[in-house]
DNA sequence: AACAATACTCTACATTTGTAGAAACAAAAA
DNA sequence: TTTTTGTTTCTACAAATGTAGAGTATTGTT
């Protein structure tokens, strides 16, 4: 089962609250900001399919996402990941690093990132 | 315009071909392959969003697709990390090398990417 | 206690997607 | 030339999605 891209954008603020009433959500969105009714139906999509549980206070829900954000995105990478780049990560991160435009700086930081990602792994 | 999951895929077989005829896409198709004319409708629907063009040969059509898929990833990919990594490319290598299970090999060669790319840019 | 604000469920409806049959037609095969 | 095969358009229809009104229950406010 999986989001929606609507769904998505309710679980991104889900993921940033850690845990949120409706209307802790629906101040998360932009104007124009759609009606409660609509936030309520994706919440209870979502719950249906099992991506969000919430805790009963009183009569309001406390709403958690049942998902780590990174778990939902590795998923999701990898099957970007084996579609666009029959499955090779090597090809994707090279075409990842070309197109991305990423600045000097920021690629130096990825640099280091991998090179204590190497260190990491060789221990 | 964006295109739905099946018509990626089909899209896929014709980044792959370049150019191809229904039954060269059909028989990329792994079985049980779809109806023909289920591929056929697929092949009107992205050819109205924009996507695929096709040359007459009498009555068949050989079709090519009219983004390439790079250009046609960047902004899929780059849609990605707006939407979970608020907008940070490096947040989103950060993910990805600590997330995408690299080897220590296909990390180095990565490093050995973005130094040159760092190269490049330095030019 | 009466009222307003909230949150939730139900219902609804237009679009998009996945899938394919029926019919039309042309090209290739018999 | 009659038949078969491939290709396309039309039509159809169920499921998923985006969006929200109506109705109902609840809680906080005068």
């Amino acid at each position: 089962m999986k989001l929606s891209k609507t769904e998505e954008q309710v679980m991104q603020y889900l993921w940033k609250l850690n845990k949120a009433f409706m209307k802790d959500i629906l101040s998360e969105f932009p104007s124009p900001k759609p009606a409660t009714t609509t936030v309520a139906t994706l919440l209870k999509r979502m719950t249906d399919k099992g991506f969000v549980n919430y805790k009963l206070y009183g009569k309001s829900r406390e709403y958690y996402p049942l998902i780590k954000k990174t778990d939902y995105f590795s998923k999701h990478v990898n099957g970007l990941i084996k579609n666009f780049f029959n499955n090779s990560a090597t090809q994707f991160a090279s075409f990842f690093t070309s197109e991305t435009n990423l600045s000097v700086t920021e690629l130096e930081e990825l640099r280091k990132l991998i090179d204590s990602q190497i260190k990491e792994q060789k221990k």
